[in-house]
RNA sequence: GCCCCCAUCGUCUAGCGGCCUAGGACGGGGCCCUCUCAAGGCCCAAACAGCGGUUCGAGUCCGCUUGGGGGCACCA
């Protein structure tokens, strides 16, 4: 399941909750030689993340059901002979190896590659009794001949086409599953679908697809064709190896990677919702209110370069959104697989503090797992503050020592204004001064605040990390 | 090769004949804030692909050119 995907799906979806519809999920597996086990689930289980929920579906059943196509072979049996009793689709039973050689013949000649129509004429009875002595056979289409088809896409209107560019293309295959072509106009109407929003892969095929639905006299549902997404640089689709391109600056197009990534349903809903749709203003969206102002006809038919900067700006802003309580149950999880012993007392504590600073939720673990570690360790090259010996640098945090360690407790209160005051009695710079302690307390260069981190941790192990430090600069 | 679709800042887009000296967002640059990193605030650069029409008036309608994309299976 990829961004198209997730994106084909979340459209409907935001259309039926805005409209008061359904909106459904339906397997379309009709070829058996491209079944991957675990593939359905792998859907199932994205839409769920995404928070996409589905009306009816093949795991919890709907009235249209079954919602597998391969488990609805005799409906599409049944449908495909009728097309043949109403003189628009016939029986073939033409050879694979025939039909690509023909195909052959015909791209040498440079002709468009087509059915070559052999079986198109066949005697009716004649094609019935082979069919009845198990000759292998498809049905396709009996495309007219003249005439052309006008169906309408609702983002780019009405669009004809000549029937002679048209093929007589398979409905139903020899293994007795329909393509496509068929399984899916039969299923529209039996579901009762209004909307068929699709990628514009598909659009190729909308004229042939208007043909089978008139052929049986339906009514047509509105089609819809999305543009495609283009990779970041805008030339061409994205392919595998740009898949894995992306994959090595952490990036994925995949639904399945988002989560191990670091990335919320919130961020990945807003980003894919804005590839091919606009707002005015007010890029931010949460699901409810892409509901409320989600728009079909305002889809935009061009397509679109994926652009995973925009995806780092809404997972921030995603996450700068959330309560602390949930954001503290979100990130724990990445605290936990890195062994760390979290109490949820600390973690609130700590998450106002690495709230602003997270683009990713795994960006925690660099702000914040030294929070849940007995000890740190300080290189200590970092612990001479810029523009200082070691000596130098050990002597100003000796005076730091000499302060916090006269303080009751430590807090931004009553550390803040004694530390500012060395600073400025010092000549140094807080930069100087604060990174050594940040260094010496932290065990890292980028932290949260110096102040509130000390706070968190208490007096005890504050002074225990600064004498630490001063002992490791005294013996540079 | 044939058929179809698309075309506004680098990117996603707003715009549906006069509200446009073209708006927003991301990214970029600058300034402010600042103990690091962020976040935040303010400011700046940045586009109607080209050419013809239609019209009093065109980013908006039409045609052509160019560029991009998709499709031509017993795959979806």
């Amino acid at each position: 399941m990829h961004l198209g995907s997730a994106r084909s799906a979340l459209y409907p979806f935001l259309l039926a909750r805005r409209s008061g519809g359904q909106f459904i999920l339906r397997i379309e597996d009709t070829d058996q030689k491209r079944f991957v086990p675990g593939a359905e689930q792998e859907l199932i289980d994205g839409l769920h993340w995404l928070g996409i929920d589905y009306d009816e579906g093949p795991d919890i059943g709907g009235p249209f059901g079954p919602y597998r196509q391969s488990e609805r072979r005799a409906t599409y049996h049944e449908y495909a002979w009728k097309l043949v009793e109403l003189g628009h689709a016939f029986p073939c039973f033409c050879t694979p190896d025939r039909l690509e050689k023909v195909r052959q013949e015909q791209m040498k000649n440079k002709q468009n590659p087509r059915y070559d129509g052999t079986c198109r004429n066949l005697d009716p009875e004649e094609a019935r009794k082979r069919v009845a002595a198990g000759e292998k056979y498809v049905i396709r289409f009996k495309m007219p001949k003249e005439g052309s088809i006008t169906a309408t896409d609702l983002l780019r209107g009405p669009i004809t086409t000549e029937n002679s560019a048209l093929d007589d293309s398979v409905l139903l295959k020899s293994d007795g599953l329909a393509t496509y072509h068929l399984a899916a106009m039969v299923d529209d109407h039996l579901m009762e679908i209004t909307h068929v929003i699709r990628g514009s892969e598909w659009l190729p095929s909308l004229p042939l697809h208007a043909h089978v639905i008139r052929a049986f006299g339906w009514e047509e549902p509105v089609f819809v064709h999305l543009s495609v997404f283009l990779k970041p640089s805008g030339k061409g689709k994205m392919s595998k190896r740009e898949a894995a391109e992306a994959m090595k600056d952490g990036y994925s197009i995949f639904v399945g990677d988002m989560k191990e990534l670091g990335y919320i349903p919130e961020g990945v809903l807003n980003w894919i919702v804005l590839m091919g749709w606009g707002v005015s203003e007010d890029d931010v969206l949460s699901l409810d209110q892409m509901i409320a102002r989600f728009d079909v006809d305002s889809l935009t038919p061009s397509p679109a370069a994926i652009n995973f900067a925009k995806l780092d700006h809404f997972n921030g802003t995603h996450i700068r959104l959330f309560p602390t309580e949930e954001l503290a149950r979100r990130l724990k999880p990445y605290f936990v697989k890195e062994n760390l012993e979290v109490d949820n007392e600390t973690l609130l504590k700590v998450i106002p503090l690495i709230r602003e600073r997270l683009v990713t939720l795994d960006d925690c673990l660099p702000f914040a797992a030294w929070f849940f570690r007995e000890t740190v360790e300080p290189k200590p090259e970092e612990l001479v503050a810029k523009n200082l010996t070691a000596a130098q640098s050990a002597e100003i945090t000796r005076k730091s020592l000499e302060i916090l360690s006269g303080l009751s407790e430590i807090t931004p209160a009553t550390a803040e204004p004694p530390m500012r005051a060395l600073v400025e009695s010092s000549g140094l710079s807080a930069g100087q001064v604060f990174g050594i302690l940040r260094v010496a307390v932290t065990g890292q260069t980028v932290s949260p605040p110096l102040f509130e981190s000390m706070e968190i941790i208490g007096k005890e192990k504050v002074l225990e990390r600064v004498r630490k430090a001063i002992a490791i600069l005294e013996k540079m």
